[in-house]
RNA sequence: GGCGCUAUGGUGCAACGGUUAGCACGUAGCCCUUUCAAGGCUAAAAUACGGGUUCGAUUCCCGUUAGCGCUACCA
């Protein structure tokens, strides 16, 4: 799997996961910038999971991240690969740096380095010092019931330096490097155990030949200890772009307790999955100027690493939602149908005779009437599901007059009458358009003595039964003179009941 | 505790030594109007603090503070 094919350039990146958890909007803007990054420079994407950890794993997780990529439309050229069925790659480079003296065995209990200080540090601050060096690093006779670890032999003294193209030039020094664990220790009659992190990622990385690792700044203290892996395997390193933190309102790290984290919760909130790619593109990530609304393949001419920001960002979900309501309107209106047929079948209230090339239903209602409908509906929309509730009278004759609508247009008592003697003009109507509903509403209402607008809120309530929707006549219009005539009695009679 | 990273309105970004510190979201008001959105206009709102360097600092350097990250046989 090492020699696949070369894309136009040689520019290759990875996204990679670990099934622990969903996708997280952090990794997700990750995986989106690799992928902007692959696009913009006719590059090679790889997508890798990273399971080398059989206790925290969930293997039924990992579809659910594939998934969320796959909303998001970042695609990939090669893979998934699985870490777990490389293991013998990374035992055999653990063994090549047991050889040439990188790494030496411990043969300490796990106990002693696991636990630390890190989960609760306690209010006094408990001065636990970490062990950075290991006492088996000079090495140790072996013992028969204990199975070693592989451990990295850190260098004593000197520096360690490495590219990297959001934060530049960075250099740690080796002191405060820990000697890192490369392998675990092998359990039952196997010699060794699972790769660790370190390990895993940088054997992949030359063996996929990475060019430019693109990550979560979470990393970038342990980008040091790959660049010496690196060098004990003989490889160079590549050069390092890492990418600030998304955090939550309170400017902690994104959780739960923030809302939603999961991509897949905002698919199923009804996000318009470019929209969302839009708002995470420019969340620690500016094309330099001012413009926000960027389709995707703006946002691929664009991208490059150097307008990477250095400084974490709040996940504002008001921004996200203003970009929702903008690809709502914006969006050419062919873009925006099969979204919103998608949600009418999830809801149950799609039609087949609405689809492009359909015969019309016995209604008469075809695809262009559906688009028309769509597009009257959409600028008052917010998320998808819209659709179907909202504009629930757009689509089926069983809707609901919502209480709170007739108590605020219907309370005038000529209401009854007028809307009965607008069903009667309207009926009465040879054409049927915009113009033609106007004049006869407005006939109706000032025949009885009341503005036009009573008649038109009024109305607006029989026909939908809402008291927001679109304008009235361009309603009428979508909705069809029977309709419109039938909703009108049936609404008159509901006040006779009354 | 140690090491590292960061610091422009409430939020996301711009200004990469010289601007009345710009744009957008959000907020408030006005306009438009047939409801609600959208749209247009206006307003309030920021360079964390203290030292340098410089003719001149948001911008470069140092310190302080704050936030975050790493400090696992997690990734």
């Amino acid at each position: 799997m090492s020699d696949s094919t070369q894309k136009t350039t040689g520019v290759r990146v990875r996204f990679a996961p670990s099934p622990t958890g969903y996708l997280h909007v952090g990794g997700a803007r990750t995986a989106l910038f690799n992928w902007l990054f692959a696009r913009r420079q006719g590059g090679t994407m790889i997508l890798r999971i990273e399971d080398t950890d059989a206790e925290r794993n969930k293997p039924e997780l990992v579809q659910g991240i594939l998934d969320g990529l796959q909303w998001l439309g970042v695609n990939w050229d090669e893979g998934p690969f699985y870490q777990s069925q490389r293991t013998e790659l990374y035992r055999a480079a653990a063994k090549k740096c047991l050889a040439n003296g990188t790494a030496f065995l411990c043969y300490c209990p796990a106990e002693k380095y696991a636990g630390g200080d890190h989960a609760e540090e306690g209010s006094q601050g408990s001065q636990v010092r970490r062990v950075t060096r290991c006492s088996c690093r000079d090495g140790k006779p072996s013992t028969p019931d204990v199975k070693p670890a592989v451990r990295f032999k850190v260098p004593l003294g000197g520096t360690t330096k490495f590219f990297d193209a959001v934060f530049g030039e960075r250099e740690f020094s080796n002191d405060e490097i820990e000697d890192f664990v490369l392998l675990r220790s092998g359990k039952g009659e196997e010699e060794f155990g699972q790769s660790m992190y370190q390990l895993g990622v940088v054997v992949d990385d030359v063996d996929m030949r990475i060019t430019h690792v693109i990550r979560g700044a979470d990393h970038i203290s342990n980008t040091p200890k790959q660049v010496l892996l690196y060098r004990a395997l003989g490889a160079e390193p590549p050069v390092f772009a890492h990418v600030p933190l998304i955090l939550g309102a309170d400017k902690s790290r994104l959780s739960k307790r923030h809302g939603a984290t999961d991509v897949n919760m905002y698919r199923t909130e009804g996000f318009l999955p470019e929209a969302f790619r839009n708002f995470l593109a420019l969340l620690g990530w500016s094309p330099g100027g001012d413009e926000e609304f960027l389709r995707t393949n703006e946002l691929i001419k664009k991208f490059s690493l150097e307008g990477v920001s250095r400084t974490n960002g709040v996940f504002d979900r008001p921004k996200l939602e203003w970009y929702n309501t903008q690809y709502l309107q914006k969006l050419p209106i062919e873009g925006l149908l099969p979204e919103v047929e998608k949600e009418l079948k999830r809801s149950g209230l799609w039609k087949p005779e609405w689809a492009a090339g359909a015969a019309p239903g016995p209604d008469g209602r075809d695809h262009a009437w559906f688009s028309k409908t769509i597009d009257l509906l959409r600028p008052r929309i917010r998320l998808l599901p819209d659709f179907s509730s909202w504009s629930h009278a757009f689509f089926s004759d069983e809707f609901a007059r919502e209480p709170a609508a007739k108590e605020k247009f219907w309370k005038d008592p000529k209401v009854p009458e007028l809307l009965a003697k607008l069903a009667d003009a309207l009926e009465a109507l040879p054409e049927w358009n915009h113009d033609a509903c106007d004049h006869a509403s407005r006939a109706v209402a000032e025949a009885g003595g009341v503005k036009a607008g009573l008649l038109i809120n009024a109305t607006r309530v029989a026909i939908v039964g809402q008291a927001v929707a679109p304008p009235l006549f361009d309603t009428m219009v979508v909705l069809g003179q029977q309709r419109v005539v039938r909703r009108l009695r049936d609404a008159v009679s509901g006040f006779g009941n009354a």
